[in-house]
DNA sequence: TTGCCTACCAAACGATTGTCTGGTAGGGTT
DNA sequence: AACCCTACCAGACAATCGTTTGGTAGGCAA
């Protein structure tokens, strides 16, 4: 309970891990700035250290953004698990991917951002990590948008990959838009976020059904 | 009829006007390495040059980026007068809207790219009006949205300034998503993004009308 | 022929970069 | 008291950056 390494819990409490310092001081610096332009002496400012001591932390500065984006990695598939539990219709399942995906893109814009922003500058085997991670989130929604039009929900000739590139388009774009402390809250933006998404899939030619509602419905 | 610099003419033909080389050069590189990324020497390179030689037809860094930007924007500026010459339905505004963006994009995949990931690096007065360009397309867009609500083509309810944030993103991204060679044209795909949008945002409750056939329609 | 202008080379500049090395203060363990 | 380990400092490293300067080859005009 006292936290894994048992020594740490004694340091003041206000200072958390300096190595979540660093994390989160190297999200803010290379949101704003970008990572290229971001130097490793902008970070180490940022936190109060010379730049040399942040070597303890990090192996390079690559190694920094990578480690930013593993944690991305980890709540993104965290909230990918959450939504494949749900036991509902394939076009409640469109929605609740949009709205939680939208909600947690606009509660976490540094990171997002940096994450569609920054990723080109991973080399190796981090960058074919983060494109297949791409690849698999293309057709997590491709199979979802199928599975729609197989409910008859949405319009046959609909084309599942096209839509589907549409819709993370629109998801993904979010954090550029959106600035804190705007009139509306998240959760309200998330939620006509999905609600645009889940309409431009479903309004085929006049094939739509009512909305189901919010239970599941049999095939 | 020999150009505008006479004893250019006689050079080689092959050979354009270098000025013109270096911008595309530049726009290549920038768009392969990231402005931040890729250097003056990055470019020289490519021109055949040394990079001191660039500073012959460039002031700085910055300033061949914004000169890459000012030819975009001259061009979309065209476009968009086309657009507004035509008399016809705001529904089918919207569609041509977003057909000939599309397919401008999909035609000029660097330069776009450019224009939306590396507009940061600007600076002072040149920041300021790609920002300000950035705000007309989205008053633009929120204004063709309203009409389209005005003629009842769409949802009264509808929050025109978010959806025109969720067109512009879906329109903006397809520049990141294209290869060129793919399978389908990018006259294809750009008809089949115009669709999705304009079914997006006509999609209101039922109260669609079968699409008005192609030429205009009375408020 | 003389002179000018364009287009470029050759070489250097100061600044900044990411990274490494060696040292050390201080708390914890033994 | 002796030792070790973590967390950091101080300072240097080579490399690369954008930019500047001075020079020059060659075509064009007078």
């Amino acid at each position: 309970m006292a936290g894994t390494k048992a020594h740490a819990a004694d340091a003041p409490r206000v200072r958390r891990n300096r190595e979540d310092e660093v994390l989160l001081a190297a999200i803010d610096v290379f949101h704003r700035k970008g990572y290229a332009t971001a130097s490793i002496q902008d970070v180490a400012d940022s936190v109060g250290v010379l730049k040399g001591s942040l070597y303890h932390y990090i192996d390079t500065k690559e190694d920094l953004l990578a480690r930013i984006f593993a944690e991305s990695d980890e709540q993104s598939h965290t909230i990918m698990q959450e939504i494949a539990a749900l036991e509902i219709t394939a076009v409640e399942r469109l929605r609740t991917f949009a709205r939680t995906w939208s909600l947690w893109y606009l509660e976490n814009v540094e990171r997002s951002s940096l994450y569609f922003n920054e990723w080109r500058h991973l080399t190796g085997e981090r960058l074919e990590r983060i494109m297949d991670q791409r690849h698999r989130y293309e057709l997590y929604v491709t199979d979802l948008i199928d599975a729609v039009v197989r409910e008859g929900e949405a319009d046959p000739d609909l084309n599942s990959r096209y839509a589907a590139f549409f819709v993370l388009s629109a998801i993904n774009v979010l954090p550029s838009w959106y600035k804190r402390g705007g009139p509306d809250a998240p959760e309200h933006i998330a939620e006509v976020w999905a609600d645009m998404i889940v309409g431009m899939v479903c309004h085929s030619e006049g094939r739509r059904k009512p909305r189901s509602g919010g239970g599941r419905s049999g095939t």
